[in-house]
DNA sequence: TCTGGGGTCCTAGGACCC
DNA sequence: TCTGGGGTCCTAGGACCC
């Protein structure tokens, strides 16, 4: 809580889809709808467009189809948007050095800390001049919250979208929150909201009203207690800038659910490989080995096992899933299988009590389980993740860039029975570009780089 | 065409230790 | 005299966020 409103929040407008449309001349101003094009895919970000036909975040991808048939469907391309985020963030480092990253296109900056505001006009000079930066920059726009708390500054930007900048003057907080909904206030999602709707509190100055101790009576100690301090406009958080990462995991929903076995094994160890390729990418190694299945009917379990020292050795991790599942009843179907490491430790080290104690576990497991992979022993081949090999159909998921011999940069429309149809046309193009045909195995057509937004 | 993927934090019970 | 009081670690699940 500051006297100045110097606490800013930047959240990109529908950005995934923005993006897109910045990269595509002839998506802007049409419904574009970015998620996952499998039969389970949900929508990560619908553009304002789409959303006027009541798609959003989240909805699975049927339902956006039947709302908005005419609409752009695109897969994300999260290298692309990486590249983005960094120019974005590598402006909010030029505001301070206290910079909050939440997600790719999300996050809070100390002015105050960077020496660039010191109250609310030379705050919002600097979020305007953000502003006009991020568009300069990148081609996308970003809208700004300002407020002497994170809490406000995030409630003002969500105001403020899209491409606009609100400013809330400290001391006005309870009267600008009391009617609002329960819902604007952070942690308060479904679950609470209607826990909180049942207890017959539906506005912030209904859980002000309320008292710290019947909240905390209601959602327990830490949950309740913060709840009455945000009710109250009172958020003394500070902007962190570097929070280590608590865990690395991945998952897979499969687009038919698995009953096999002997595929669920092969899978859950595919996960473990690429588990330990990320860990060991960021430069950790880790104790605690997690294995997530979800069921047919979307019943969710996660079973864990906490190794002696942490590792990064793909076979440790691999045994210790292996272990997990087959402790995991998987009658009537899995439709989602993930594994994650937790207990990270800040650098890689080779640890033999993991591997003693895997060992050991190991050889007491029941051999009629082993699946048909390579033993644990083998220290190489573990990691390596080998193609099957024989004729490989190249596969063009739309809104992929894609460069043709003749015509130039490009991106994929759609694709299907042997045919891929391209759209030419680059970011700077004036007017959308020209649509062609292709056999999917054409040789002038090659997979192509994402092409600067701003020339 | 019903429900992604990658995270964070909290709670609660049991084990274990002093 | 049948039974303490913490603290910490581990496991499982749930809510929430983007």
């Amino acid at each position: 809580m500051r006297a100045a409103p110097t606490i800013l929040h930047l959240d990109m407008d529908a950005f995934f889809a923005a993006a897109e449309q910045a990269a595509k001349p002839s998506l802007r101003g049409k419904p574009v709808v970015v998620g996952g094009l499998g039969p389970r895919g949900v929508v990560a970000t619908a553009s304002y467009e789409a959303r006027r036909f009541g798609v959003h975040s989240a909805m699975p991808m049927g339902q956006a189809r039947r709302l908005a048939p005419n609409a752009a469907y695109l897969l994300p391309r999260f290298a692309f948007y990486r590249s983005i985020s960094e120019q974005v963030m590598e402006l909010l480092g030029r505001l301070s050095p206290l910079v909050e990253p939440l997600s790719l296109d999300e996050a809070f900056v100390d002015l105050e800390a960077g020496d660039v505001a010191h109250d609310s006009a030379s705050a919002r000079a600097a979020g305007e001049r953000l502003r006009a930066d991020i568009l300069a920059t990148t081609g996308l726009t970003g809208s700004v919250g300002l407020a002497g708390s994170k809490m406000i500054a995030k409630i003002a930007s969500e105001e403020a979208k899209p491409n606009g900048l609100v400013l809330i003057e400290p001391g006005t907080e309870r009267e600008l929150l009391g009617p609002r909904s329960v819902r604007i206030l952070p942690g308060v999602g479904p679950a609470t909201g209607e826990h909180l709707r049942r207890a017959g509190m539906t506005t912030v100055s209904d859980l002000a009203e309320a008292g710290e101790d019947e909240l905390v009576r209601l959602l327990g100690r830490a949950h309740g207690a913060s709840l009455y301090r945000m009710a109250q406009g009172y958020d003394d958080r500070p902007v962190v800038a570097e929070r280590d990462a608590k865990s690395v995991s991945v998952e897979d929903t499969f687009d038919v659910d698995l009953h096999d076995r002997v595929r669920i094994r092969v899978e859950v160890e595919r996960l473990a490989d690429r588990c330990v390729g990320r860990l060991r990418a960021s430069g950790h190694s880790g104790r605690t080995i997690v294995l997530k299945v979800r069921r047919y009917d979307f019943s969710t379990l996660t079973r864990s096992e906490t190794l002696r020292g942490p590792t990064d050795d793909p076979g440790v991790v691999r045994e210790a899933v292996g272990r997990l599942l087959e402790a995991v009843d998987t009658t009537g179907g899995v439709r989602l299988l993930g594994v994650g490491v937790s207990g990270l430790a800040d650098y890689t080290q080779e640890d033999l009590f993991a591997q003693a104690g895997a060992e050991e576990s190991a050889t007491a497991a029941s051999p009629a389980t082993e699946a048909p992979v390579a033993a644990s022993g083998d220290a190489e081949g573990t990691d390596g993740r080998e193609e099957p090999s024989g004729p490989v159909e190249r596969h063009w998921a739309p809104g992929r860039d894609v460069r043709h011999a003749v015509y130039g940069a490009g991106w994929v429309q759609g694709s299907g029975v042997g045919r891929v149809t391209v759209r030419f046309e680059e970011p700077g193009s004036a007017a959308p570009g020209r649509v062609r045909t292709f056999a999917v195995d054409d040789p002038e057509l090659v997979e192509g780089e994402p092409l600067p937004l701003v020339g």
